[in-house]
RNA sequence: GCCGGAGUGGAGGAAUCGGCAGACUCGCGGCGCUCAAAACGCCGUGCCCUUCGGGGCGUGUGGGUUCGAAUCCCACCUCCGGCACCA
């Protein structure tokens, strides 16, 4: 082997190596490989079909994806995991577009990380309880199990067509008894913690879908799945204890190794924590104490009106027998009436009914008008809020529109130090000091004026000082609140997982045994809901023996959120066989968390918020070293087509399936990860995919032409020091290193792929000078093989092909390449040289050339000089390897 | 209203430690191959002017910092996403 070479190759890895020790390129190849059986009638037609079929053959037969676990055979300790997960997908109807991103986008992290050195478990599932397939049953009498089961065999069917390297040992779909056994178990564990429990409750239910919904589950009012205005409703329903983990939910952000700064932020809001103080006034009439959550402690002395919500139980009763009495209960009936969305419209007017009741202000002993105003929100706080006008926007409306006093307690320190005590705000806007301004101004800098012994005093110290007060006096207390509520979890449909309860006339709520799981969901005759589940109907079901004294019980026919089924799937797949428990902690442990999980952003609150909910409560309950599931997570954009969403509707649509049967699945893969930065949405353009089909003809012909038109020989003469072989092989080095780069730094994949497509294009351009001389030659064959080593993440099945013609290798069983520095280096640049910070001219000059002379260069070009005439040179700035840039005057 | 993200050729997009704006793909134009077309290959393609050497303008708008700004700063406009009577 030639010296030159020898010093070079290790940073090559095998390939190049390879391509100098053995041959240009093999000649006959040893063994049978998939490809060379039909290599005699292959010719140049690119057949993606054949060769896509042929590969997918291979990877079948030997299981070339699957993952022992550890302690099983063939388990290799040598290796780190890695955990590449996309969010499973819900089996309805055909994949489509998008599913074909995401999916694609995981397969190529899933590649570039085996080929990196890592153990990658890559699995698959199906979330397949849920309404769509039970809508279906309604309207068709199809079980849904039956439509599900015919979209999961479709899904299925198309993952292997596309050639995603999914460990299939490892599928599941939630809807199957023995996956949703341990849902049932595990809410049987959750319940024994008081982490699931049953309330009475104001809850949110959809009139056309005939259930319940959770709070993240209703947009602006309107049911997220089906878009009917939603009702408020007091049922009885099973809940999760979510909130106790709100604070963990905040804190453990920073546990995350890479999330979406903006999923961080929407989580963030959702949860919605706000530090205050609960505060009590009390209606001496009746002897009732309101508490009232605030942020603002320190304007109580500002509080000069309380309103209540419609819904505020007390409300009725402290009416009752006012001359308010008729007006308030009209209130009240209307407000409930209205909906959610009308009563949060925005420009509406503030509307309220006074009481005809007062409550007494802690901190000052003043008696203050109640009023019931649907401003004030039941869901939040406490349904009851102490009015601050002079510093809230919406008590200020309230009190304009009823004429209410408006008092000034905080100001800012530094228009000329204290205000005047006494001053109300009427005097200060008269002072020009217009009101607006004393809205909650949420400066560290104000001062409290109007509160007795705290004027003087700063707006934070003054929060403290006054809480700790109230405190002393057993009226009030330091308090956080949070707009998260529990998770309503039950629902009034069939298709879901059964909750593993029994009602008992002696015992109450009963849990179902472990030995018992699952509750299997029987069949039905009538899939429509009546406001309760179809399940109730089913007599011999629902009656049964209390599990305690085996008297007669009534099961739940309430079924589970879907999202409780999603929320623990990623564990499964780590021991889907597991007859024992949901998953061993010992094998959960060595793969969690999720090193990348890929999905769409429209599961941002959700289903990860729900998730993350789940791994605490699991670490909590000792069956899981990790707290959070995800260490990082990608959201791809949504591909658009005509910059419109997808819909049938529009008849806007592409199927993926038609896509990746004109063009195959290399094409259609290539191309999603092509379209644009894969966060971002991409719109769909017929002609775009066209071209990306046409690189990939590209690469197959160009492989076609090397095997042909090179002859296997040793090549002795080392690495070319210059000519368009060492360009070649440059280019090629510079796309391995792009394309690496590229990857591991934010999914830039179009770049990635746009580096390979600069690759074959130099190798196009430059082929028929490298023809006949073996270093030539060598480097064709080494670029080749690197194209189709670089595109193998993306285009699998053509990478393997091109890859083992000219190497007789599997390319999934090489490790990723490595670009050599040697190569990478350049050793001439174009130097570009400015006057006065325009370009002028440009110089190739050798790399490392030396200030001074750069400075030369520049000056020597003749357009510079033109510019230079005449002029004085006043500043010369020397970009090293760029830019000389002479500023004149 | 509040919080994020983004505005670059005819289109998608590239360039983000401040240093050649427009990589790559599409589209368009030219040439080659062909009896011809398609396919394929090569070349060109921001706008304007040009004596063909080159020159001017150009990254949403207006200012600023700098030898030099798509990139940094200030103000504003537009679009997308999230939250929103949350006390």
């Amino acid at each position: 082997m030639p010296a030159a070479v020898e010093s070079d190759q290790a940073s090559h890895r095998n390939l190049l190596d390879w391509l100098c020790r053995a041959s240009v390129r093999p000649g006959p190849r040893a063994g049978v490989r998939a490809g060379a059986l039909v290599r005699s009638v292959r010719m140049d037609r690119y057949d993606p079909h054949e060769i896509e079929r042929r590969w997918q053959a291979v990877w079948e037969r030997e299981r070339t994806w699957e993952v022992p676990n550890p302690g099983q055979p063939g388990f290799d300790d040598s290796k780190p995991k890695c955990y590449v997960l996309e969010m499973l997908p819900y089996p309805s109807g055909e994949p489509h577009v998008g599913h074909l991103k995401n999916y694609s986008l995981g397969d190529a992290i899933a590649h570039f990380r085996r080929r990196n050195g890592y153990q990658v478990v890559h699995p698959m599932g199906y979330d397949a309880f849920g309404l769509p397939a039970e809508n279906n049953a309604i309207d068709t009498g199809q079980h849904p199990r039956d439509a599900v089961e015919a979209s999961i065999a479709a899904y299925r069917e198309q993952f292997r067509a596309w050639g995603v390297s999914i460990d299939w040992s490892r599928e599941l779909a939630t809807h199957a008894p023995e996956y949703y056994r341990w849902t049932q178990w595990i809410f049987l564990r959750l319940f024994e913690r008081g982490l699931a429990y049953r309330a009475e409750a104001p809850v949110q239910w959809c009139p056309v879908d005939q259930t319940v919904l959770a709070n993240e589950q209703v947009i602006d009012g309107h049911c997220e799945r089906c878009g009917s205005l939603v009702e408020a409703r007091d049922l009885e329903q099973w809940f999760f204890r979510i909130t106790e983990y709100a604070d963990r939910l905040l804190a453990d952000f920073d546990l995350l190794e890479s999330w979406p700064e903006h999923v961080v932020t929407m989580q963030r809001n959702w949860i919605g924590r706000s530090e205050g103080a609960e505060v009590t006034f009390r209606c001496e009439e009746l002897g009732i104490d309101f508490p009232v959550f605030t942020t603002r402690p320190d304007t109580l002395f500002g509080a000069t009106f309380f309103v209540l919500a419609p819904e505020h139980p007390e409300v009725r009763r402290l009416a009752a027998g006012t001359e308010h009495e008729d007006a308030v209960r009209a209130y009240v009936d209307e407000s409930i009436r209205e909906s959610a969305e009308e009563r949060a419209s925005e420009e509406r007017a503030k509307t309220g009914v006074p009481l005809g009741r007062t409550v007494t202000n802690p901190v000052n002993g003043e008696q203050i008008e109640m009023f019931v105003a649907d401003y004030v929100l039941m869901e939040y706080g406490t349904g009851a809020v102490m009015a601050v006008p002079a510093h809230d926007q919406r008590d200020f409306e309230f009190a304009t529109a009823f004429g209410l006093p408006v008092r000034r307690v905080v100001a800012p320190r530094r228009s000329g130090g204290p205000a005047a005590p006494g001053r109300d705000a009427e005097e200060a806007a008269g002072n020009g000091d217009p009101l607006g301004e004393a809205f909650l101004g949420h400066s560290d800098d104000e001062v409290l004026v109007n509160s007795d012994e705290y004027d003087g005093i700063g707006s934070v110290e003054a929060k403290r000082a006054i809480v700790a007060d109230l405190e002393r006096r057993g009226l009030g207390h330091p308090a956080v609140n949070y707009r998260l509520r529990d998770w309503l979890l039950s629902r009034q449909r069939y298709w879901g997982c059964p909750i593993p309860v029994v009602y008992c006339e002696t015992d109450g709520i009963v849990t179902v045994p472990d030995d018992q799981l699952p509750v299997e969901l029987p069949d039905v005759e009538d899939y429509a809901p009546k406001g309760r589940s179809p399940l109730a109907a089913v007599e011999d079901w629902v009656n049964t023996t209390c599990p305690e004294c085996g008297g007669p019980a009534r099961r739940e026919t309430d079924t589970m959120d879907t999202f409780v089924d999603s929320s623990w799937y990623f564990l499964r797949y780590l021991d889907p066989d597991n007859e024992r428990l949901p998953f061993e902690r010992e094998i959960a442990d060595y793969w969690m968390p999720v090193d990348q999980y890929i999905g769409g952003v429209e599961h941002a609150i959700l289903h990860l918020m729900y998730a993350r909910f789940f791994v605490k409560a699991f670490a909590d309950m000792g069956m899981l070293g990790v707290q959070e599931p995800f260490a990082s997570l990608f959201t791809q954009g949504m591909i658009t087509m005509g910059g419109a969403k997808m819909s049938s509707s529009k008849g806007n649509t592409v199927s993926a399936i038609e896509t990746v049967e004109r063009y195959g699945a290399d094409t259609a893969r290539t191309y999603v990860c092509f379209l644009g930065p894969p966060e971002r949405g991409g719109d769909w353009v017929p002609e775009g995919v066209e071209g990306v089909h046409r690189f990939l003809v590209r690469l197959w012909r160009l492989q076609c032409e090397v095997v042909e038109r090179t002859e296997p020989r040793a090549d002795e003469s080392g690495l070319p020091e210059q000519g368009p072989a060492r360009e070649l092989l440059a280019k090629a080095n510079w796309a391995i290193d792009k394309v690496t780069r590229d990857i591991e730094h934010g999914f830039a994949l179009h770049t990635a792929i746009a580096a390979v497509m600069e690759l074959v294009n130099d190798a196009y351009r430059l082929k028929d000078s490298l023809y006949g001389t073996p270093q030539g030659e060598s480097a064709l064959c080494f670029a080749t093989a690197t194209a189709a080593s670089l595109i193998f993440p993306f285009a699998p099945h053509l990478g393997c092909e091109a890859y083992e013609a000219i190497t007789g290798g599997r390319v999934w069983e090489q490790p990723w390449p490595e670009a050599d520095p040697a190569l990478l280096e350049r050793d001439t640049f174009t130097l570009v040289v400015q006057v006065n910070g325009r370009r002028r001219d440009q110089i190739e000059a050798a790399a490392g050339t030396p200030d001074a002379e750069l400075l030369e260069l520049a000056r020597a070009s003749e357009n510079v000089r033109r510019h230079l005439d005449g002029k004085e040179v006043v500043k010369e700035i020397v970009v090293p390897g760029k830019l000389v840039n002479l500023v004149v005057r």
